[in-house]
DNA sequence: CTCAGCTCCTGCGGGC
DNA sequence: TGCCCGCAGGAGCTGA
């Protein structure tokens, strides 16, 4: 589910609700994601306060107060969700307001002013992880990522430097993270209908120019996806519960059969299997 | 080193 | 209606 702009749409949600808040009691319902937790996860975590929350890569970062990060990853299905406790005045009544817990909560954050975070992942894809705030960069998920596409680093120069003598794909080389992290399977076939790039294309033989005008519809489609919330395809939702709708402006993904948005393109938008990813694309504007 | 294929897991939609 | 199959936004391993 989460690619960049999701993430980044959940990070949006968690800094102002919890950055300078009092972590007070955290619930961990089970010992592990994709990796066990950290045994003494609960005690490192309580009695932090939130000093910032950011984004690297599709990974959620939470820095806190006593000198260490949480990473926070999404996987295929992960959810945060933000709840704010205690009474609240309905037409009628006050009432206390505790949201139940709901299937695949994993991990609960319970703040000192009441707000609570929920963690939830139907396919455990997801992660948690502490690690020193200065040593960031080894942690494992953090050590092996490309720069980020939004970042001024990226630009034709830097693919045509990373993609040079590639023999996989074009689709694969941008999903690989190791040189441009937080695409996925999504903005990746949307970006390259955008630049008119066949994704069949060995990444070492798309040419500089073609590279350039991806770049630029990375950039662009990341950016409108940001602005929209995010794609719910299925399930993504932010912390506040609701849809992103960055989906209705789908040019290919998920599109397989539909006509080609290209004005004057009468071609139908065809799906094939790359890498074990669905790819969608319109053979006759990319090339 | 590089790359394709497999794997983890649950839920959902389509076909029968 | 119900069951079975295939597939899903990620990414770490394995082995060629």
């Amino acid at each position: 589910m989460p690619e960049l702009p999701e993430v980044e749409t959940v990070v949006q949600g968690l800094l102002p609700a919890i950055s300078g808040r009092l972590i007070e009691n955290v619930i961990i319902n089970r010992p592990n994601l994709r990796w066990p937790f950290p045994l003494d996860m609960k005690e490192r975590l309580e009695g932090n306060v939130v000093l910032n929350v950011r984004r690297r890569s599709k990974y959620v970062l939470v820095d806190l107060s006593r000198g260490e990060t949480m990473i926070l990853h999404l996987g295929m299905s992960g959810r945060v969700l933000i709840h704010k406790l205690g009474y609240e005045k309905s037409e009628k009544n006050m009432y206390f307001n505790k949201p139940s817990v709901e299937k695949h909560d994993h991990v609960i954050f319970d703040f000192e002013d009441k707000t609570r975070v929920v963690y939830n992942d139907p396919r455990r894809f997801g992660a948690i992880d502490l690690c020193r705030s200065v040593e960031l960069n080894k942690h494992k998920m953090m050590s092996n990522l490309g720069i980020e596409p939004l970042s001024n680093q990226f630009n034709a120069d830097f693919l045509v430097d990373n993609f040079k003598y590639r023999k996989t794909s074009v689709k694969s080389a941008l999903l690989n993270q190791k040189y441009v992290c937080g695409l996925g399977n999504i903005y990746v076939c949307e970006a390259l209908w955008h630049s008119g790039i066949s994704p069949l294309k060995l990444a070492g033989s798309v040419k500089r120019k073609q590279l350039e005008l991806l770049t630029l519809a990375i950039r662009k489609v990341l950016k409108e996806a940001i602005e929209s919330g995010g794609s719910s395809l299925n399930d993504f939702k932010n912390t506040a519960g609701e849809l992103g709708y960055f989906q209705h402006n789908f040019k290919v993904y998920d599109r397989e059969g539909n006509n080609c948005k290209t004005t004057g393109c009468d071609s139908k938008i065809k799906k094939i299997v790359q890498s074990g990813r669905s790819t969608f694309f319109c053979n006759k504007c990319q090339r």
